[in-house]
DNA sequence: TCTTGACCTTCCAGTAGGTGGAAGGACTAT
DNA sequence: ATAGTCCTTCCACCTACTGGAAGGTCAAGA
């Protein structure tokens, strides 16, 4: 099967599917000339990968998931274990942005949002001393 | 002042300091010697973009909102709109890792978690028909 | 004066997980 | 023959830094 056969058979872009095989995710075979020639199993693993990281799991976390995909005598505490660190990392940044997110509410709550320059959001972000007594909150990312 | 002075001061690494300088968020003047001085208007900014990174604004947000920071005619209502949309994107990346939250929780319920191989969480993930009729989530990223 | 150590400089590479595009070969239909 | 689509590799770019190497500078102590 071809790269775009498999592609929209699988879900994952071309490229995806290429950089999965850089990493060594699957291992396509080649013909001779040259296009990667995609065997049923590897369909069935990009379409494994694809949905394990649509639920967020990481790259070496999908790694090691599909190891346990192909071993037929795997346990499942194995795999729960790693989807239960999973869920927690996903509780705890569910957790930092319900406190970013309220700062910010409260800010823009307060902020007029006239032509007038006074505004608390301003104000939150201006340094007032800088003896290091402030301390950034830890920060995130979307 | 010397950037680890100023590093101090502000609670940001040298290093960002540096790439912030690099990105053109800041320009120290140079001694004679190479060193960076700065005056205490750089670190007046420097904590301000401490401070508006830790509440999750981008970059680009940081540079215009520093622009307005700087800017005496400025309208709140220029930085109440960054900062709403901002709110906006960080609740929705809430939404989106609440629902991831949700499927893996009920996932992980379900999985007994002993030393057989039969496991829920698997056989979410093991695709079953592959036509392309069960869409992935669009992925999110911790 | 010499040395040690802390500080500063630049530059290169790497992080996660891809995405975009260029240059060029291969295949299919007309 | 040629147009259009598919495939290949390779390189650069994205966010926002971070780590480390190689080397220059400065202040204090023996």
């Amino acid at each position: 099967m071809n790269i775009g056969n498999v592609s929209e058979q699988s879900g994952l872009p071309a490229k995806t599917i290429r950089y999965y095989e850089d990493i060594g995710l699957v291992q396509p075979s080649r013909r001779e000339n040259g296009y990667r020639d995609f065997a049923v199993q590897d369909l069935h693993k990009l379409a494994f990968l694809g949905r394990a990281r649509s639920l967020g799991f990481g790259i070496e976390e999908c790694r090691t998931l599909l190891s346990l995909y192909e071993d037929r005598e795997r346990s499942s505490a194995d795999v729960k274990a790693i989807a239960q660190s999973h869920l927690a990392r996903v509780d705890q940044k569910i957790e930092e942005l319900q406190a970013l997110s309220a700062t910010l509410r409260d800010l823009v709550a307060r902020c007029h949002g006239d032509d007038r320059p006074d505004c608390p959001i301003m104000d939150d972000l201006t340094p007032s001393d800088l003896a290091g007594t402030r301390k950034h909150r830890a920060g995130t990312t979307l």
